[in-house]
DNA sequence: GGAATCACTTGACAAAAGGCAAGAAATACT
DNA sequence: AGTATTTCTTGCCTTTTGTCAAGTGATTCC
């Protein structure tokens, strides 16, 4: 038994479905079993550029991001990923091309991974898998439009504020360039803002 | 034969599917069967508020719009739909709660359209129509984080651009104030930009 | 342990966008 | 046609945010 499995405790992820879409203990705990489970030290890559993602991953403990490079070859952070949800690139995953962004783990990570290969034979052959997989990608792009909703017609800093409270684990672990750019301010100005507060 | 069912030649619909997933024709034409046509006036809503989404709809020919009222009432314009795009919103129709937004047709709308109950059965009986059902969510989806990225990091002006080459429509029939609200600056704001240009 | 790199802060100025209010233009309504 | 309403534009001034550049503090790495 390696180090791993000793510590694959899968009751989070059972629970996570289990709040997510109505479907009977038994149900959830088989999707569970299909998982695999999966650690990653402190800025290690779960995806890169120009690879096809095969990781649709039950985040259980610690923090990542998803970034891409801009026009001027500077990172920007698109999203953040914190424990107790999914994460997945979405493009790259089901559309099956290669990845434009980057998957990576801001602290250390661990998790459940599934591939798109598993993933997709049990959402034709199992009911609930695929009453769980469409209440996940409903979830998660409710989750986007909010995001949409939440950033426009507000200035930086209440966007700022609203991250405070939604997710405070990201002031905590992650450096301000990373939180600058995805609220779209520069450095500079997500400075000044945290110092008026 | 009422007007609406003389006007009724689904192929743009088929050709939607087939363009959206990897499935055969005759499939894609009975997903399509499974439609019914629906017609809305300039002006007219498909949904209000409070009210549970039972709309999933297919829109031929048109353009509407989503939007809510913000804290100091004024209407806020989420987003736009163009024609040979399927139309809902994801959280009313998918959680069956009731909505907080509006979807209203901009100009003359015609398309199809399907009730939650229907494509759910479907959707757990016809392996096309699932494919279907989630290849609709994974665009959509896209969608949605795409616009999240054209949004943050970019000027008003790069916004309004932006939307003028890839929907040239709304700018042709959706008021200034829409179109502000949806691009997150003031009307006298949009009123400029566009005089520069 | 000292050089290099990275993360963050700060100052001075410039550009972008908003607030408010007035007015012009277009549209809707008898 | 003529009034009312809505839509859009514009001027003046303020606030927000960006740019650039320098500086401080922390961390990494031979």
């Amino acid at each position: 038994m390696t180090a791993l499995e000793q510590m694959d405790n899968r009751e989070s992820l059972t629970n996570f479905i289990l709040n997510v879409v109505k479907i009977p203990k038994r149900d959830a705990e088989e999707i569970t079993a299909s998982f695999h489970p999966i650690e990653l030290k402190e800025k290690e890559f779960l995806l890169k550029e120009n690879v096809v993602s095969d990781d649709y991953l039950y985040l259980e403990s610690g923090l990542m991001r998803i970034f891409l490079y801009g026009l001027d070859g500077e990172e920007i952070t698109i999203d953040f990923f914190t424990e107790n949800n999914i994460v997945f690139e979405i493009t790259s995953f089901f559309n099956r091309v290669p990845s434009e962004a980057y998957i990576q783990a801001i602290t250390t990570c661990t998790g459940y991974r599934i591939s798109y290969d598993e993933l997709n034979a049990h959402f034709h052959n199992k009911p609930a898998f695929r009453d769980f997989g469409r209440a996940i990608l409903v979830k998660e792009f409710i989750a986007s439009q909010r995001r949409n909703y939440g950033m426009i017609n507000r200035t930086a800093k209440e966007r700022y504020q609203n991250l405070l409270t939604t997710k405070p684990q990201i002031i905590q672990y992650a450096p301000l360039k990373y939180i600058a750019s995805y609220l779209g301010v520069t450095d500079s100005t997500l400075s000044r803002l945290r110092k008026k507060m």
